[in-house]
DNA sequence: TGCAAACTATACCGTTAGAGTATAGATTAA
DNA sequence: TTAATCTATACTCTAACGGTATAGTTTGCA
């Protein structure tokens, strides 16, 4: 029941960025070293942040990362399920087989469940880059 | 970012034990067969719900499990920690090294997640196994 | 008294996911 | 052409998860 260690150097990864002049590009080794993030896990992390469309990469001499939108387009919501996938706190929301067991109609813990796990994604969707440097 | 399985299986452990008349006692073999958990397991798994005073159980010939208290006074929180331990969705919300790097005050995705937790725990909270029971 | 039906305690096992490292390769500016 | 960067893939180590095994304790009852 928590987000992990990747998750929340992409938090600090996405607000180092977003603090940066729009378009403005900073190296993995940059990144690494303001926030304290083991250099090649970056690299590898940093990755699903790439393909999920939230950071841009430019390879070669002078290349890095800068962000792909503006920080108010991204949300925490964008960031967890580029890391982590879709967000999903018990195993019936993901997979049906589950929790039909003695029930006609989905088991009452199924359904509310439902609903916490809507909750916690609308807040995730909630906030984004913009807000958060701000405060 | 989910629950686990043994948290699972106590939300229907209980559900089940919620069921029953009150003072009616289940042994773990019948609660293993109607719920379809490995009986061993179960057995393990329900150690923490009588450790955290949720579940009694008895000993020797005729003995079981039962509710240790009435279903409205058990929350899913009440499992949830009961299993797993206290509920915090980031790292950063456990130890406090983390997230205080290159913020004076706490960092604003300590701040937000912080309230997206206390949001979860409060809904994990008010609901109560009485009212599941009623769906 | 002794036995069998239950739960208890502890320890073990196999698999998977998490966190991090390593190596070789591709791209680009100068 | 070279050096600075990112990319791809694969590897390692550890801890947690899910489950099993064994031996022990408690209790009702014949």
């Amino acid at each position: 029941m928590q987000l992990n260690q990747a998750t929340d150097y992409s938090f600090r990864i996405v607000l180092y960025l977003s603090s940066l002049a729009p378009g403005e590009i900073a190296t993995a080794k940059t990144i690494a070293q303001r926030e304290e993030i083991p250099m090649r896990y970056l690299l590898k992390t940093i990755r699903s942040l790439v393909k999920a469309g939230i950071v841009r990469s430019y390879r070669g001499v002078d290349g890095g990362f800068a962000l792909a939108k503006s920080p108010k387009d991204i949300t925490l919501l964008d960031v967890v399920e580029a890391v982590e996938g879709p967000v999903r706190i018990n195993r019936c929301l993901k997979d049906h087989e589950y929790c039909t067991k003695h029930w006609v109609k989905p088991c009452p813990v199924h359904r509310v469940l439902g609903g916490i796990q809507a909750t916690l994604i609308r807040e995730l969707g909630d906030h984004n880059f913009a807000d958060l440097l701000a405060r």
